[in-house]
DNA sequence: CTTGACCTGTGACCTGCTCAAAGGTTTTAA
DNA sequence: TTAAAACCTTTGAGCAGGTCACAGGTCAAG
C-alpha cells in the first residue's frame, strides 16, 4: 500500500501515516524504483492500534513503547501494563473533574435562565468563573448574591 | 505585583504571568524606572479567572473575548453566553466518550487479572485496543477469543 | 561591592498533527 | 504520444498553550 491507501485505510490524513512513519512508529519499506514508500498490512494493523491507543489518551510516546515491546514480544512486558493502569487512572480522574464541571455549568445556565433581569452580564459570568472552585452547593448563591464586594 | 508576586498568588509559573501579558490577557503598568511590569489587584483578578476558565476547557481566544466584554460591561454580551453554551455541549460530549473509555478499560483490567495465565503479553493489549471500537459488549469476548487469525 | 535573586525581551522547544512548497513519478484521457 | 492531473518525495512552517533558556539589566543583603 501506498501512504494514501493506507491512510483511507485507517480513515487518516496521508499526513498523519508520514509523521508517524517519520517518528518511527510504522517501517513501510521502499520502492527501490521510485523510492516511494510501501506499507504492508502490518503497518496498517500498528496504525490502527496506534489511533485508538491516541483515542484512549496514550501519547505517541507510550504507543511507540506498545508496539516496540508487542515486536519482540518474548518479554512480558509488565510496563504496558503499567501504562494502561496508569492511564485508566488518569481517565478516572479526569472523568470526575468533568463531571464536577458539567455539574457546575448545568446549575450556572440554570441560574441564568430564571434570573430575573434575563442575560447575565459580562461580570455575572467572571464572577461564577473566579469563583468557581467556592464548595459547589453554594454556585447559584454566588450567582444571586452578585451585588458582593468589588476587588476595585 | 510583580511578575513572580503576582503568579505565586495564582500559583502559577511567571512564564505563564508573561505569556498572558503577552497575549494581552493581562494589563500591568509599568515602572518608568527600571521597565518592570507593574500588576494591580485588577490583573491577579484576570488572571484568577483565566486560570479556571482555562481548567474549564475555555480556549484564551474565548477567555480574552470575555474578558474583553466584561471589561465595557454596556454589552450584553449574548457572545460570553454562547460561548459558555458550546463548551457545555462539548463537556458534555467528551463526558460520554470518557465514561465509554473507562469502562472498556476497567473491563479490560478485570479480563486480565483473570486470565489464566495471569500477565498480558503484548499481543493481548494491541488485539484489545485495536478491537476497541467494536461493539462494547464483545470486549472480554474478544480478550477470551486471543486465539483468533493472526496478522503475520 | 559583590553575590544572588529577581527583572527584561527574545526566541527555541514540546505534542500531535496539518498544510504548503518544490520537485519527481505515475496515471489518465484526449 | 503527450499533456495534465494526481499522486509521491522531503523539508519546513504553523497551530495552542505554555515552558524553559539565554543574555543582560536591577535590586536587596551582607
Amino acid at each position: 500500500m501506498k501512504v494514501s491507501e493506507i491512510a483511507k485505510a485507517a480513515s487518516v490524513n496521508p499526513d498523519t501515516v508520514r509523521f508517524y512513519t517519520r517518528e518511527g512508529l510504522l517501517h513501510p519499506q521502499r520502492n527501490p524504483d521510485n523510492g516511494y514508500k510501501h506499507y504492508g498490512s502490518e503497518d496498517l494493523t500498528r496504525l490502527q492500534f496506534a489511533r485508538k491507543a491516541r483515542q484512549l489518551g496514550f501519547s505517541l510516546a507510550e504507543i511507540q513503547s506498545i508496539l516496540d515491546q508487542a515486536d519482540h514480544d518474548n518479554s512480558p512486558c509488565p510496563m504496558v501494563r503499567d501504562v494502561f493502569e496508569h492511564r485508566l487512572a488518569e481517565v478516572e480522574t479526569r472523568l470526575a473533574e468533568l463531571e464536577a464541571l458539567r455539574d457546575r455549568m448545568r446549575d450556572a445556565m440554570a441560574a441564568w435562565s430564571t434570573m430575573p433581569d434575563g442575560t447575565p452580564d459580562g461580570h455575572t459570568i467572571c464572577r461564577l468563573i473566579e469563583h468557581w472552585d467556592d464548595s459547589p452547593e453554594r454556585q447559584t448563591e454566588t450567582l444571586s448574591a452578585k451585588g458582593g464586594q468589588d476587588d476595585e
